[in-house]
DNA sequence: ACTATTTTTTAGTATAGCCTAAATTAATAT
DNA sequence: ATATTAATTTAGGCTATACTAAAAAATAGT
């Protein structure tokens, strides 16, 4: 569709991008000028002025009054700049030895590194893999992505098992949680016991530990079966 | 002598004050805002302003019409910025197979990340290296450089052997040329002539090539002997 | 349907970093 | 020593990105 090469975006303008992109997978809806106010952190005045930006470089489409909808030629551009984040929360925490809940704000700095043989050779060099520390998936060069099928914890019955693979609230107070109680990406884990009234549950973490997880935890993680 | 922490720059003024440093350390004398706008490929208005900023934050001192020095807490944080980017050099030759003239732009951009613990994780990772692949000395934490005593090739007598140890130059130019010729650093060689009405000279390199090298080429060599 | 509230945009301001053109200061050459 | 030249700074302007306050549009409540 888009025969022209993909506009290039300050710093700033693809932090937006990327939240805009964000907002867009949650709800399917328009994304409104006051949730990129409060997920950026900047004044709704702000946002305005930057919607038009981006509006004009035609990686949204901006109506006013109206929130905003993001491009084909937005999604490719937010997916660059997501592979480029994830794949440096892989070097960090697989060759520097950063643990989970410390790479974000890293990454948030090194994703925006133009180099584009740079990702190329960073990519080999981790073995081109396929997600994240923290089990989201890594887009491919063209912006592809390959998720696995997952349910949250909540859903699976008791005596089921699976592996975690993915967490959707990843606060590094949340991700500390986790690492405290041994329930990292990978880990094989199997549901012992499901409290009704709480929605608190028991699971066996890697067959030999076993924890009590309230409902809030519970919500929050995400298994492949 | 400073009680104060050192100032957080923006990435310009990192730029400026780390063109501010080399300069300096060429001539021992004021570095001038012709120069520092030549180094930076900006206007000299541009530098004054600059300039009156870097003193505001008292890292270089600045008087009007005569030049700049650099202050000590000036001169850490330009060591600060030269290390972060040796260290990413090392890493891009090392770990990602970049050769030695396709690091410097992405080395400019790497070295304004913030974070000092990815700073001292990827020194652990790549060894505690004490030179980048140019061979030039990566100082430590507090800035403190171990440099080794080194000679320009020009200087080295008939029969003279050495290792290359740095260029002066490191124009992506003259790093292409060498690597074509096979003077890497680190490669051992002889001087086997020196002719001298035009300054050129010939060597042999680790024993094998003999190669004959002008005398622009010899005046940027330096050798450890 | 119409008012009150909320959301969003506009208008105007500030700072950083660049620019050109003009003014000023320093250096040089006779 | 003074006049010319060169270097530097100031003045004023531009763009990006933020802000606050005020205006305008959309939404909600009765």
């Amino acid at each position: 569709m888009s025969e022209n090469p993909l506009p290039i975006l300050t710093y700033s303008e693809e932090n937006y991008l990327k939240a805009i992109f964000h907002l867009s997978e949650e709800g399917k809806k328009g994304v409104s000028t006051n949730d990129i106010s409060t997920e950026m952190k900047t004044r709704p005045a702000s946002v305005s002025d930057m919607l038009r930006k981006l509006g004009d470089k035609s990686v949204i489409e901006y109506r006013k009054y109206y929130g905003v909808h993001i491009t084909e030629d937005g999604k490719k551009l937010a997916l660059q700049t997501i592979r480029k984040h994830r794949l440096w929360e892989v070097f960090l925490v697989e060759k520097l030895n950063f643990s989970w809940d410390e790479v974000h704000e890293v990454a948030d700095e090194l994703e925006h590194i133009k180099s584009k043989i740079l990702i190329q050779r960073l990519d080999e060099y981790l073995g081109f893999p396929k997600f994240d520390p923290h089990g989201d998936p890594i887009p491919d060069e063209y912006g592809d992505v390959r998720s696995r099928p997952r349910l949250p914890l909540s859903e699976i019955e008791i005596s089921g098992t699976g592996q975690i693979v993915a967490v959707k609230d990843s606060s590094a107070a949340f991700l500390r949680y986790l690492d405290k109680v041994g329930a990292y990406i990978g880990a094989r884990i199997k549901v012992i016991d499901k409290v009704e009234f709480d929605g608190s549950i028991e699971i066996l973490v890697d067959n030999k530990k076993s924890i009590f997880m309230s409902k809030e935890v519970v919500n929050n993680i995400l298994i492949m079966q």
